[in-house]
DNA sequence: GTATCTGCAAATTGTTTGCAGTCTA
DNA sequence: TAGACTGCAAACAATTTGCAGATAC
């Protein structure tokens, strides 16, 4: 169940109840919290734990390379467990759900040298949006917000 | 010059000197401005305009469609103002340079039917992300921050 | 003339930090 | 035991809002 657990164990992470707790709550695949979410679903199981600690770790698993921070216009930024295969995200823009999605290809590759302006590029995000079959049929007006 | 001046006025948008003022600064390619930039520019222009003021005049102009929103990790969300050519991001991780780019083919066909989850896709956005020459050239340390 | 816009200042939201006390390895 | 982690509260940064006065059309 636990790999984000397993992986930190295995690096010698030093293990507290709420760091723990902090990695339980992030561990899984489609799993993208704010911090807000992670500190209430930790408390939840941890009560004493404050939002200093939970941004204080969740910084820190990024430093690491376990988590990875996920942009979002106006919006507080989210916290992706999913950082050992490479993934794009697809978002809801009627409830902002977001799944792990893997296109074909290296999207590197659809930039030809003309487009990149001297730059040395190493990489490409995705972020596709749409409406998800919840949204969908319940046919919201699709202005997002 | 400017053409998102000419849209705005075709468009029957009211016109103050706080509103051209903030359309002139934003207008033209690869430009990419915090709201602080465009008030630092727009104050330089007319002593006299708020902060509350270029906070509200982008929001309308991302509201008309006219300017795009592009989220960044843990910094001030940048205005577009090309929102009438599609196109994608080349972000510089050593200094934050941003440039317009044009991909060929559509992000979305290299999604395929069993990554879609059910959802309708609409679009994507692409950020890519490497270094621009300036700061290949000085060979800074490759982490960003 | 009137609906809309503007500026000011205060309120919100999201995140970081300083420091004394606590705990893991 | 020592160095690292935690909680609290205060500081910060980005953005939004309420409201009285000013202004474009």
């Amino acid at each position: 169940m636990s790999d984000l657990l397993e992986r930190l164990r295995g690096r010698g992470w030093r293990m507290t109840a709420q760091r723990r707790v902090v990695a339980e709550v992030l561990d899984g695949e489609h799993v993208h919290l704010t911090a807000d979410e992670v500190l209430a679903r930790a408390t939840a199981r941890l009560p004493e734990i404050s939002r200093a600690t939970v941004y204080n770790t969740l910084g820190e698993l990024v430093s690491l390379g376990e988590v990875i921070e996920v942009a979002t216009i106006g919006r507080a930024k989210r916290y992706d467990p999913n950082a050992h295969r490479p993934h794009q995200h697809l978002t809801c823009s009627g409830c902002g759900a977001i799944r792990d999605v893997h296109p074909v290809g290296d999207p590197v590759d659809e930039l030809p040298a003309t487009e990149r302006f001297g730059f040395s590029v190493s990489g490409a995000e995705v972020t596709y949006w749409g409406r998800c079959p919840d949204c969908v049929r319940t046919s919201e007006p699709p202005a997002p917000h």
